[in-house]
Order: C-alpha cells, then structure tokens, then sequence
DNA sequence: CAAAAGATTGGACTAAAGTCTTATCTTTGT
DNA sequence: ACAAAGATAAGACTTTAGTCCAATCTTTTG
C-alpha cells in the first residue's frame, strides 16, 4: 500500500542550502522536493506517499515553527525535523513538545540527518497505516443507520440484546435484526472484532 | 485513590536553589523534597503518590541526563522538568526526545516552571492511573492456569468454543470448563470486557 | 405521489454459549 | 504415599444469539 519511494520535503528559504541537502538525501533511496518558502510548501500538492518534512526555522515569512503550528491545526501529521542555524533552547523545546522528531543545528552531522529522516519516514509509515485503518472503519460506522448504530454502540459496552431491547423500548427480535446488519456492515468477523473496530474509532453516538 | 498532596523532587547541587524552588513549590499547595545530588535522590525511598522531579542537567557525579536514562531502564516513569543555566540545544533535545516534559533555562519564568508542574503532575497520575489498571488485570491474567490462559487467548481472537476445541485436540466441553474459568478469574462482566481487559495487557502466551 | 429506505415485529428454528453435577486421570507438593 | 490442583469430559438443560421469511408502518426523496 505504500511501497513508494519515500519523499524528503526541505523547506529553506537558502537555496544552496536546498541544493546541498538535496544531493545528500538523493544519494539515499529518496526522492526530494525543494521549497524555499514555507508558502510554496503549502501550494504544493503532495502526493500521497511516506514523507517527511526538514525544515528551516528562520525565514522569511512563515517561520519554521509557525509553519509546524499550521500543519498541526489543518491535522497534517506529517513528520518534521527541524534544522537551523541560530536557534535556542526555547525553540528546540518548543518544537519537541509540538511532535517534531528531531531539531538539528549547524553544522550538523549528516549522519544524524540522516538517522533522523528514516526515523520519520518509519513514524509517517504507521501513521499513516492507523489513519488508513481507522478512515475505513469510520466508513463503515457512517454506513451505519442511526438505529443501527446505536444498537451497535450497546453491543460493544457488552450489554444483552435484552437489555438493549429493554433500553430503547423496543423488542428484541428488532434488536437482533439492527445487530445483526452492524455486524454485516461493519464486516465483523466476530464480537472481538467489533469491539475492538468500536475501540479503534471511539463510538460515541 | 490518589488523593495525596501530590510531591515534587528536587534535584540541583546548589543548595540555593533548591531552597529556593523549595519556598517557589511549597507556596502552591504541593510538598517539596530537595537533594543535592542524583545518588541522594536515588536512595531516597518514594511513597507511592503523585510527583514529578525537577532536575538540574549539570551536576557533578551523576547528571541530569544520565539520571533520566536511568530512571527509564529502571522503568520509572516520573515526569522529568529539566532546569538549567548552561545548557545547549542538543540537551535539550535529547532530554525531550526521552520524554522530559520540559526543559527551562535559567532564569526561568515562574509561571513557566509552575505550568510544568501541573502538567508533569496531571501526566503522572494518569499514568499511574493506567498502570494500576494494567498491573491489576495483570495480576487476574497470572491466576489463570496455562490451559485457562491459553483458551482466554483463543476466546478473545473472536473463535468459537468448537474451533478452540478442535486447535487444542480437546471436546468443546472441555473448552467451555475452561473458558468460564476464566470469565470468572478475569473477573469479567462480558465477552466485550474480556477482549478489551486483553488488549490492554496484551495477551501472549 | 410513489418508490425506496428505515424501523419495527412475529414465527420457527439452528447454533452457540453458559450452568449444573458428576467423574476420571495426571501431576505436584509435602 | 496422599491430598490438592489441574485437565479432561459427559449428561441434561437453559439462555443467548443468529438465520430465514414475511409483514406493517413511517419517513425521506426524486
């Protein structure tokens, strides 16, 4: 599913800089694309593919961490290592809290670079593995009805088709029939399944 | 069940500034506990209440650092805030990347340092909190006899009592002995109860 | 408005799981 | 050696859950 060749963004607003780390990452088995301008990072269209983002924090513009802060409010997970030349303490810890996976700086050891970006590809690979997992579940939950749902959020907390009968007032031959159609389009194997699916996307209504 | 003061360790070989995070802390509605050195600390027996530890990074004989990293091989999960006057990035981004849930830079903001308490404090009760649930099913999981355990492990994959039966070469009866067994000792309210009480400790064997 | 979708329920079973009791046969610790 | 613990299993039911088939009744929507 995602056996693509993994794609390394740098974000620099020094182009010799981009250039540089684009030949170091390129002699790895990545693809690489350059920006010079957290906004032209924006505008690009990314594919769906196992990525991670390098990052300046100084520039023009869009600042490194604010970039990360913007990332993190549209629920883009993707993962950062930060670079730089002149930072602080507060930054880098800043950074940290926020998720990035590293915080790098000048000069840096390329191997460190290096050990940082496969650690964020790996981190991008199951992240993107729970999202995908989680999204199809949450399909089926909104093929759901609403009386179906319902039915199927009791079944899971372990209740009886009785005692779920007896909570919405209904019989439990109706029961049997909304449970048995969760199950179906849910695509349950077994109750343990569908437990576990309802854990996974948090069943709430 | 955690309803103690919470206590705060502090770690810092200048005897000033323990005292005077001392005078800091203890004005909030927390009780204090100085050392001057990782080894004084260490040896000092920790009642089983909420707490956390402020730790200076640079100290002779064992440091900050090191103190972490032996605090995470003895798997003790006390939330770390780091202080320090000389510290650099890489520190701190080491401390952060091994879970320090701050690292402040004298001089620090007392406000700073205090919303890091609450944070480190709230963060180990509900990992206590978590920890007590998993030890207590734990404990339930090591009454159950090899044959119950293994039958548990089949029963919360979602197979039926027939299918146990026939993978262990025993009667279906037999299974259901086992199975009810074990419903009892995991004190269990449901079929959906036990797989989660599973998956929280992560049945193997 | 008419069709489609959804909620409801009954009948008639089948299958799966749980509840008792009783009873071997081993293994293990003292 | 002997009691205790554990694994095995059968008989006889009861309770739950699942399966088909059929049938209202309501709401939504083209």
């Amino acid at each position: 599913m995602f056996e693509l060749t993994p794609i390394i963004y740098v974000v620099d607003d020094d182009a010799s800089v981009c250039k540089s780390l684009k030949r170091l990452i390129t002699s790895m088995d990545f693809h690489v694309e350059t920006f010079i301008s957290a906004q032209e990072f924006l505008r690009f269209d990314r594919s769906d593919r196992p990525c991670c983002l390098i990052l300046d924090i100084r520039m023009p513009g869009i600042s490194g961490l604010a970039l990360q802060e913007e990332l993190t409010v549209a629920n883009c997970t993707i993962p950062i290592i930060f670079i730089t030349g002149h930072g602080d303490i507060s930054m880098s810890v800043r950074a940290m809290k926020k998720g990035a996976v590293d915080f790098l700086t000048k000069p840096y050891d390329d191997q460190d670079l290096l050990d940082a970006i496969h650690k964020a590809i790996e981190q991008d690979i199951s992240t993107r593995q729970e999202q995908s997992e989680i999204s199809e579940i949450q399909k089926r939950v909104d093929s759901l009805t609403s009386r179906e749902c319902e039915v199927f959020a009791l079944v899971v907390t372990g209740m009886l088709n009785k005692q779920i009968a007896y909570t919405f007032k209904i019989s439990e031959k109706t029961v049997k029939v909304h449970r048995a159609r969760a199950m179906q389009k849910m695509h349950a194997k077994s109750l343990a399944h569908l437990v576990r699916m309802a854990d996974k996307v948090g069943i709430e209504k």
